[in-house]
DNA sequence: CAGGCACAAACTGCATGCACTTGCCTTGCG
DNA sequence: CGCAAGGCAAGTGCATGCAGTTTGTGCCTG
């Protein structure tokens, strides 16, 4: 029995929402994973009903599946599923990388390079835990520097779908350089406002992180895709790992 | 007034979200329109509670704006945050086209160019309503095409909340024949198996219905509340973070 | 006459209750 | 001993009730 009051913005509904979805996303919850929503709702001691609602709202984004009067389970993804969302995770980052080397501000561009360079250290002293906090930022100006909200959002929304998938290449050795290394000639590129090269980079760096993280999905046959209506993932990403 | 809608599928709150996803994609209920609980409760005869579960979700999808304790509205969307939108939507419908070109199967390129060629007379007679099931039926070739149902789902996700302001182009003279040519320079690239061409194409016809389409924006606050107005820069139409 | 101020109506947010569905376990029969 | 039918417990789905918040309105005051 951790945690009572996590946040305390917000609707009940909201903060139940960001606290199941949290722990989706930290790996803590897993896939296929039951939800009671009863457990849930004595588990952070509110009634059934905003549990009842966050568990609909993480439905309709894709990160809970419901089975009408069987209950919720955290979303199974299969490896096909997870292949493609690492492959548009690579378009949607090269496409922000596109255009953030053609619409960056002169100050985004310093901050990015400043804190490139910044990072540049712990990768040195191999500093995995703050080197992550430096990649997500990287990343998130990135998302930032594309000038579009939508595009930000439904990368955003998709990076934290991977997140589970994506912790997996914590543990390769190397990784540190490596990332740093291709997270280099992304920023030289938008620095020069090479905007196809930075396309490129960008796509070629989630490829790589993806080979490393695919081997973790449960190709499952129960595909968590193939429902009706409209389906849009809509996810702002939850704090950088402490 | 249009009757209630009967639909046995799913449950009560499935019902509801369906129901008003599809009076705000179709125009019924217009951007900024109140969406009270009661209202819509006794409008379809059930009770709050499945009515307020399917705001939820149509919050967390973005159709609709929730205020705590001030109830929801349909999602206004600004004139920059549709630029946004419509750009999302031209990259994403290359991505589609550039993958499609690449992997339709050979049945699946039969099948799009018998349906393109299908629909070119439609044009000479000018039947609207008509072509425009085949304009939606020629994107979703494309969309599924790409062999990637994430991209797929955000696509058709983005393409559903632009449906609004898509519908304005309808009246545009002249907009059927052109908007075949540019169907046929998609198709074409696609059946040479040319990805580039096929992507620049696509992006291309999206940019083109962004135009006509984009006077249709409510950019200024005039009918709904002008707090709207206080806005972070880059977050200006975002949802609260989850 | 303008500007609050307070009260009231309306509405949202959450809790609770109850009916129905599902899955499991028992029990009876072949 | 296997299997099917029935009953039971657990859990979901929706309705309803109540408390807290917001908003509109009329009155009071300066």
């Amino acid at each position: 029995m951790s945690g009572k009051r996590l946040v305390r913005s917000g609707t009940t509904v909201d903060q139940m929402v960001r606290a199941i979805a949290d722990r989706i996303v930290t790996g803590y919850l897993r896939p296929g994973e039951k939800l009671d929503e009863s457990s849930l709702a004595a588990r952070f001691e509110v009634s059934r009903t905003p549990v009842r609602e966050a568990l609909g709202q993480l439905s309709a984004i894709g990160l809970v599946e419901r089975r009408p009067n069987r209950g919720a389970i955290v979303a199974v993804v299969t490896q096909e599923y997870l292949a493609s969302m690492f492959e548009s995770m690579a378009e949607l980052e090269a496409i922000c990388a596109r255009f953030s080397a053609e619409r960056m501000t002169a100050a985004e561009r310093r901050s990015l390079e400043i804190e490139h360079q910044a990072s540049a250290r712990l990768v040195q002293v191999g500093a995995e835990e703050d080197y992550e906090y430096f990649n997500t930022e990287f990343h998130s100006r990135l998302y930032r520097g594309a000038h579009n909200t939508h595009i930000h959002d439904l990368t955003v929304a998709t990076r934290s779908r991977l997140a589970p998938f994506r912790r997996a290449q914590f543990m390769l050795p190397g990784r540190l350089a490596k990332s740093w290394q291709e997270h280099d000639v992304i920023v030289t590129a938008i620095m020069r406002g090479d905007a196809a090269a930075a396309g490129k980079a960008a796509r070629d760096h989630v490829s790589i992180v993806s080979e490393a993280s695919a081997v973790f999905a449960a190709d499952d046959p129960k595909s968590v895709k193939a429902r009706h209506g409209v389906k849009v993932p809509h996810l702002a990403q939850s704090r950088p790992p402490v």
